[in-house]
DNA sequence: GATGAATGAGAATTCATTCAT
DNA sequence: AATGAATGAATTCTCATTCAT
């Protein structure tokens, strides 16, 4: 499970048509993933599918494994994109709307490409790739600084702890929902109630 | 990603050597999986591993995926079985004891083989066995059972998405202790956290 | 430059089956090599020429430079063996007659498989092999014995500095009559030169 | 082992920059030749090595082994050269003082550049390109013919043998000592014992 | 029942060479 | 003249699976 196949991408494409090249690998990539899963994305299949010679994969990315952790940064990106968004109004924020706030993000990163998003999980984790963490990473680091501000306002005395139940709680319970039960993604009821789930932890039951 | 091979094990082995033979297999399933990832595991090396052919090896597993698949079918019944244990005890405790009950439940069953655990979840997934999921199904069934029972009680209106935050919250929250912060599993301050998340969000701060 | 790959056999053959197809094996790669050179000696054309597998190939063998390394031993496996045979008989005679001894040998040596020979030269010389360097040391060690054996007959005071030259000398004169004037090989004329080259180095111009 | 491909350089440079340009070319090659050996040469790492594009390497080279051929070529002139050199001096000196000039003259060729001579012969023989035979081929005209002006001074009686035996017998003696004991190239009494094999071959023991 | 030799499709990857810009 | 993006045939090697012994 030791990485000793290089993962950076190989060159930075310079004229334009090289940067079209590589975009074509990628998102020939997610589809085929999107499709067949890992195993049966094949370099060669993915050219073939981006309208270029594998030469052409190879010039840009290193290995099969780059190649789809190009795929999983990107969206991974994407995804902490919202959550960024959302950092910066929840700063200033009272609790039970900074709460909203979190969790509204968090929705929302987990609805910018549910399907792309259970592959990376399911088909990519294994490349113990830690962009999938980054979002919990950065999560937590936000959490755990905005609890740190409202200390004496919330009953959990370890910070940290406390940061890592709420951060994985919701983290947990978006991604579940975003696998096994999506129809509970457009339910305010299901927002609702995981708001009530930090709210009450953080506050107890006063501020229902 | 469709499952055309076949799964289930060929045939049960009558004689107590032939059960030995399987046990050896399976076993070394499990180290080699545990040593070098799924990717590596091939069924040439389980089989020497194991210290039988692999002619052996196909006269018990159709394929390799249905050996991979009995690795995990028994670790998930060792962890079922811990839950299954709990959950005799917690059907008449009250509110505050059968949450104790549960959170230690599930710690416990994610104490059963942490590695292994990890494995499962990160080289196995993607796979598409059931098993991994089994838990949380079973552990949703017995909480919405218990919600129902003492539905009265509870703030939560809406049992089902209740059980379904509750169980996501606290498997996650495990989950992810084992994965990424296995300290915490014996930090008793971990459990209390986790008791406490649950219990505001089921009963409000009143309990504390 | 370095050698990285696995050179040696993979797994000896048990069966009666399996020797026969790896000799299919060597042997189909000894006739490629010499047809077409080592680069366009491919393992999969290698293969399909012994009438069997590439599976099998790697079977055996973990690398195409393995399997040129074995045609390779081989062939110097038989070249030494003629070596062998003649420094048994040398040991005991008198100077003369040892120089005559050594040239037959020496010729008979490369008279073994010429063409193959040739091909280990010009085309696997570069994997790095030693080998072809063996028939040499070789031949130095037991030239090396006889002159100390015989140092007060001879006029080079410094034997190992004779025994490299007369080693170098007699293995190119005869390397490149075999790689480049074949004729010169039945010549006896050739023959007669070459004992009276290391006759009059030893001995002088007395001995004629 | 025919040779389909192009060999022959393509196009003088007429400007001097060109010139510069196939010279940095050259010189890439020859140092990717040494650190890593043939196979590992490419033609775009030679071209990113000497600073131009695949494109230019193309423009003067028809192929890889022309260019390959061209630092041989390069090479050999130059021991060339330095035999050519002795050759004039040679031809009025008596014999024993012919010897030791064209000893000289061949260790000297040999130390040109011996990191370089190894690969050629190591790696590159397997061209088919008679550049490295080309040195031994004047060697024997300019040998044979010296011999023949001196015929009835000489033992051997078939000069084309003595040439071919003479000059086989010092090139790999040499060649010998280039690549597996250089430390003898520095030795006097090296080159002193090269100079009796072939005094005492030609003249027998009288000279000494 | 067991063995392990044999299979061969298929995967990743390279690299000499071309050609549009 | 120069560039470097693109090509794709070819190569090495793996591994799940079968089947004769």
């Amino acid at each position: 499970m030791s990485q000793t196949t290089e993962l950076k991408p190989r060159k930075r494409p310079r004229q334009r048509r090289a940067q079209a090249t590589v975009d074509a690998i990628v998102e020939a990539t997610a589809r085929i993933l999107l499709e067949d899963g890992y195993d049966k994305t094949s370099t060669n299949r993915v050219a073939k599918r981006a309208g270029v010679s594998v030469g052409s994969l190879y010039q840009y990315f290193p290995s099969k494994e780059a190649l789809v952790l190009e795929v999983a940064r990107r969206h991974s990106d994407e995804m902490i994109g919202v959550l960024q968004q959302a950092s910066i109004d929840l700063a200033g924020e009272p609790i039970p709307q900074a709460i909203r706030t979190y969790v509204k993000a968090m929705l929302a990163a987990h609805a910018v490409d549910p399907p792309l998003h259970k592959v990376m999980v399911e088909q990519v984790l294994h490349l113990g790739l830690d962009n999938i963490d980054d979002l919990q990473e950065r999560a937590r680091t936000l959490v755990s600084a905005y609890l740190t501000l409202h200390a004496d306002e919330i009953l959990p005395k370890n910070i940290e702890i406390a940061a890592f139940v709420l951060v994985s709680a919701v983290e947990s319970v978006t991604h579940g929902a975003v696998l096994y039960a999506p129809e509970h993604l457009d339910d305010p009821a299901f927002e609702d109630e995981l708001c009530a789930l930090i709210q009450r932890y953080l506050l107890g039951s006063a501020a229902d």
